[in-house]
DNA sequence: CACAAATTAAAACAATTGTTTCATACAAGC
DNA sequence: GCTTGTATGAAACAATTGTTTTAATTTGTG
């Protein structure tokens, strides 16, 4: 044994029951999957995630947590860098644009998937109440720095057009039913929308046009 | 009784059930709605579900289905009808996205917006196997109608904005926490944008932006 | 009315679910 | 070494689930 530590054994236990509730989760649901996939995935004794979260509900509620703080931290991150290179100028709506469309995308492959996933997957009240608990200051945030650089909008505009920013983002991530996989096209153009460098350029070309916007 | 119809009870407990169940899948999902709590609802008996469905499975295609048909007959006719008044002319990017927009604003109110969370709910393959089934035609003749009024696109980037469009659309609808609930503002302010009138030109104007946004 | 089919009702079934219990193994501290 | 607290394992529990069965009831038809 390299490690000493005492608890090593058992907090892996625990977030390998963490993490194979997360993936499990993301892809069939909370009400989809039963306790007994999760500790088969997580190689542990079905009695474990009885001791370790209590009940599924708990256990649920800490893969939301889990899932919350990372992806809020890397937009948080994103945004404050945005802010910090424009200072003391304000930043343009394109890198706006950017800070908001390239943290999301790097959760779109990798085990951040699932962590976005599951919280696509939130449907109860009490649920959804934790991950607006969470997102709240960095949405406030957003909007107010898009109202420094779009004064002449109203603050309750600017906040709409972030959801839909967000919107717009979210569906090219999900991939659930994208349009474009219908569309019938030559391979060429299709490995050049494919590329993810290519669909992160047209995502935020997409969502700053949005931000600017005239007011009809 | 005024009708002489032969099926009339028979179509209407059928219809009970499919309604019943369509608006507890909208709400609770597939797998946390019982088959119980759907006969208790719609009034009939439990083993009713399974004289006129079978299986719980066919019974949520059923609801499925039900719901897929009048959104896409819907967005269909408004497209139609959008492109027609143009004939022979071209419609308008804005004329576009109005035809996108409005049907879709339509289903965030009544018993049509179950519906849409219902189709919302899809996670399973084979289940947005027929949603995609029944909307590709629509989502055809959309990108093509796109891409005759911005030539200068490539189909692919115009599919990619046309996704984007429906993420934004779809985001406003569902409401489940949206960042301008959140942000503090005069009631003023607030009504402006609660108005459905103002959140559809604001939405029309975000979407048709993103169509026309140049490319970098 | 009588007969057949269609529909509804009630009960039971087998399987699965989350949860609990109890026993065992393991490590640390006195 | 023994004890204590922690962790795992196996089994069982009670409740719920979808489904089936069987009987009663209604409805249409001759």
């Amino acid at each position: 044994m390299p490690t000493p530590d005492p608890f090593e054994h058992a907090i892996e236990t625990r977030d390998r029951i963490l993490s194979a509730a997360r993936d499990l989760f993301a892809t069939t649901g909370f009400n989809g999957t039963t306790l007994r996939e999760i500790t088969e995935r997580a190689d542990a004794n079905l009695a474990a995630v009885n001791y370790y979260f209590g009940t599924k509900e708990r256990l649920i509620l800490s893969t939301i947590e889990e899932a919350v703080f990372p992806l809020v931290a890397a937009r948080l991150k994103a945004l404050h860098k945005c802010l910090g290179l424009a200072n003391p100028m304000l930043p343009t709506i394109d890198q706006l644009a950017q800070a908001l469309v390239r943290p999301l995308l790097t959760f779109s492959k990798g085990e951040n998937r699932n962590r976005l996933l599951l919280l696509m997957q939130i449907r109860e009240d009490n649920h959804t109440a934790i991950v607006v608990k969470h997102f709240k200051p960095l949405h406030e945030l957003f909007v107010n720095s898009l109202n420094a650089v779009l004064p002449h909008l109203s603050k309750s505009e600017i906040a709409f057009r972030y959801d839909c920013a967000r919107g717009a983002t979210l569906q090219s991530l999900v991939e659930l039913a994208p349009a474009r996989k219908l569309v019938t096209m030559s391979d060429y153009e299709r490995s050049k929308l494919d590329t993810d460098k290519r669909r992160e350029a047209a995502l935020i070309n997409f969502v700053s046009a949005g931000f600017q916007a005239s007011v009809d």
